[in-house]
This record gives C-alpha cells, sequence and structure tokens, in this order.
DNA sequence: TAGATTGTTAATCGATTAACAATC
DNA sequence: TAGATTGTTAATCGATTAACAATC
C-alpha cells in the first residue's frame, strides 16, 4: 500500500459516499476515472489488487465498495490528532471546521507562548510542558507539527518520545525521524514551485499548442 | 521540467546557499543527496541533465551551481501573489512571514465577508469585487485559493479570467481549468492519508523489522 | 445478438539504480 | 600511484497504458 493508492482509495471512498447520497446504488470503472482525472484500467487494477469485485457490465455496488475500503482502512471511529505549534497556521488548523466530516478530532494544542496557553477553551492549548501527560492519558499517536523551522527537529523528537506514530510537518526541513511517519506539507515549497511552473510554461507557450486543463 | 525536478532544483538551491554562507565554495552530489535523501546518481543525472557541470574529484563550485540555478528558473526579483479567501488558512498565509525570504510578496487578500474587509492594511483585504481591477493594475499571474469547497471552481474561474496563470489551491476539489497550473496542497487529505499510513504500519508492524527513518 | 464493461496479460514508458570508464 | 568523484551507459524496477478475452 503506497502513499498514491491510499490516496486514490481515500478518493474513491469519498466519491462512492457523494454517490450515495445522490441515489446511485453502482459506479462504473469510469466514472471514478473521470472524477480522479486518471485511466479506468487503474481504478480496475487497484480494485482488482485489493481484492474488490465489481460485476461484469454491472460496475461496482456502491455500499459494498464503501464497505470495503472501509474494511481496507480499518476504518474505526474518530481518530484523535493533537496540533504542536500554535503559530498562524497552527490556530488556523485549529478552528478548521472540516476535519469532523471525516473522522478527525483535533484534541489539544501546545505551544511555550504564555500568551497562548487556553487550558479551558474548547479544544485547550496547553504549554509544551504538559504534552506528555495528555499524550500518555488520550492515546493519541497522530500530531500536526506547526513550529518554526528551528524548533522543528528537536520538537519532534519529543512526540515521538512520548509515542507519536505519525507527524503532519508543516516545517519547511525534512525531518531525521526513527519509528514514526512523517507527510510533509510544504506549503513555501509549493507556490514556489508553482510560480516557477508559470514561467517555464510562459517561456515555452510558443513551443505547445495542446495544454492540459489541469496539471499535478 | 517536471514537478518533481523542479522541487529538487529548489531544495539543491536552497542548500547551496545555506553552504555558502556557512563559507563552503564547493559541494559534492553526495552532499547533496544526503540532504535530500535520495542517490547522489540522481544528483548528477540532474545536473548533467540541466547542463550544470562539475569537476572530476572537484565536486561542483557553489557560486556557479547558484547561478545556473538561477538562470533556469529565471529568477528575476520579487514574485506578487494574492489570497483569495480570508479564512482560517488564507488569514495565516496573509500573516506569515516566511515568504519574503523566498522571493514572494503577498500583494493582497480577496473576500466577501464586508467584516474582513481592510483596505488600509499594510496587505489590505478587499471584496471580491475589487479583484479585477487589482490583478489588471498588478499584473498578478500568481493566486492562492483558500475558500469553502462550494465557492472553489467558481472563484477559480473569475481568477483566471483576471489573467491568473497559477493557482495553489487549498480547497478539497480537483479544480477543473484550462490555461492554468494548478498545485494542491490538500491538508485534509494529507492528514487522513498519515493516519491510515501509521494505522498500515501497526498492523504490518511484526512483518516488518527494518523500517526507513523517512515515509514520503 | 451487439454493445458495454470487467479483469488480466502483455507492452510501453519513465524513473531509479548499478556499473564503470574517465579523470583529477 | 591510489583513491575519490564525475558523467554516462546499461540494467532494473515499478507504474501506466494497450490489448483483448470473458461475460453479462
Amino acid at each position: 500500500m503506497n502513499k498514491d493508492l491510499l490516496n486514490r482509495l481515500i478518493r474513491y471512498k469519498k466519491i462512492a459516499t457523494k454517490m450515495k447520497e445522490l441515489g446511485f446504488i453502482r459506479v462504473f470503472s469510469v466514472n471514478l476515472a473521470d472524477a480522479l482525472g486518471i485511466n479506468p484500467v487503474k481504478v480496475r487494477k487497484d480494485f482488482s489488487f485489493l481484492n474488490i469485485k465489481g460485476k461484469n457490465k454491472g460496475g461496482y455496488d456502491i455500499d459494498y465498495l464503501i464497505k470495503k475500503i472501509d474494511e481496507i482502512l480499518g476504518k474505526d471511529g474518530v481518530e484523535k490528532v493533537i496540533i504542536v505549534g500554535v503559530g498562524n497556521i497552527g490556530s488556523a488548523l485549529i478552528n478548521y471546521p472540516g476535519f469532523e466530516n471525516v473522522g478527525i478530532k483535533i484534541v489539544a494544542g501546545f505551544d511555550i507562548d504564555p500568551k497562548k496557553i487556553k487550558e479551558d477553551a474548547e479544544i485547550p492549548i496547553y504549554h509544551l510542558d504538559k504534552m506528555k501527560e495528555v499524550l500518555k492519558k488520550e492515546e493519541i499517536k497522530i500530531g500536526v507539527l506547526s513550529v518554526p523551522e528551528v524548533a522543528a527537529q528537536r520538537v519532534a523528537e519529543l512526540m515521538i518520545s512520548y509515542g507519536i506514530k505519525g507527524i503532519l510537518n508543516f516545517s519547511p526541513v525534512r525531518l531525521k525521524v526513527k519509528d514514526c511517519i512523517v507527510n510533509d506539507v510544504h506549503i513555501e515549497a509549493e507556490l514556489e514551485n508553482l510560480i516557477y511552473s508559470v514561467k517555464f510554461e510562459f517561456k515555452n507557450f510558443a513551443n505547445k499548442e495542446n495544454k492540459d486543463d489541469h496539471t499535478n
């Protein structure tokens, strides 16, 4: 199960759920492919690999598809997540309402700035010193790291020592860690990449006529 | 120039710049490879492809390397960017101080909520109605899209109609657009992906002993 | 039956790594 | 010279696409 396949699986489920809400009961590989912008063969390959069966000419049963994906993903209730570093990005995430819909609950934030501590808020913000206690009590495995660059490596190691097994890393550094999965969200880098991509496109606009409608 | 290569190029430059600040004058492919967590052959392949020459046994001259990368990237001063949708994420980005260092300037934000409008702020926030005017005047090509999901497609089309050529998309939808490059930053999806990756790792922890120190 | 769709095998493509000559 | 490093060719690997039989 590589990251790309996992991403597709999450998206298949999202689409199937929406179609179910609209009253559909089955979906063809070509529908899912259109929605994701990929080749229908890849959808069938994915499902074949994951042992999700379709009906010849009948497509895939939506209820069955959702059930299978949930099985594969090990869906089991709400996942608790903490936010470490309550700066611009950190507080944006704490206030973001969309996580609930996908079964994610932000249970606490942590910071070292006394002005940011609010232990009695709906989502409490504690001093970093309390992280160990909270993590152990709540058995939290997933943390968002949104501290300044200079602190990132050190704080990541702290989190891992308290039992964190997955870090969503917003700091612009490559974390060197053991026994922990890191997913990077490097906004700066994405923006720089975009800027240069646009520049190249302009530079070469004379050369290429048939541009795609969506460049990942 | 694909996206991965572009990303590596940006990182090569960042590392070279830091090494220069530390007083180094040359760098070996293996150094850059270590920093990026890749194979040194790939570094040399990249440089060979981009016509960046090293010295046999002498590595790559840092000043020359930076100059060549700047040439390739078409580095020319500060890039102006707007933020469309000044919610949690949008305002976090407006207040984020790190963009200056990489030559990015946020020049304005746009929203439809009158409470958010602040035309006389350092980084002014205008009503969406003024977007056309500002974009034309400042000749802005790059925009960050951080509006709610339901508005994303419509607002993206609006931006493009006013001359935007690159969108950094924070909304959890696949934008269907023409003549515009879209880079996605899907925080929710990354977090979901992380959660499931950790679950799988646990499920299979008995099977694998030698885990890598960093999983992208 | 004819047409549409799944599921799989084979072919293709590109990215990555291995191997190694050239050279300092 | 011996060792280290670049640069390139060849080999490998995995992901993607093409082709097509099976089937409803």
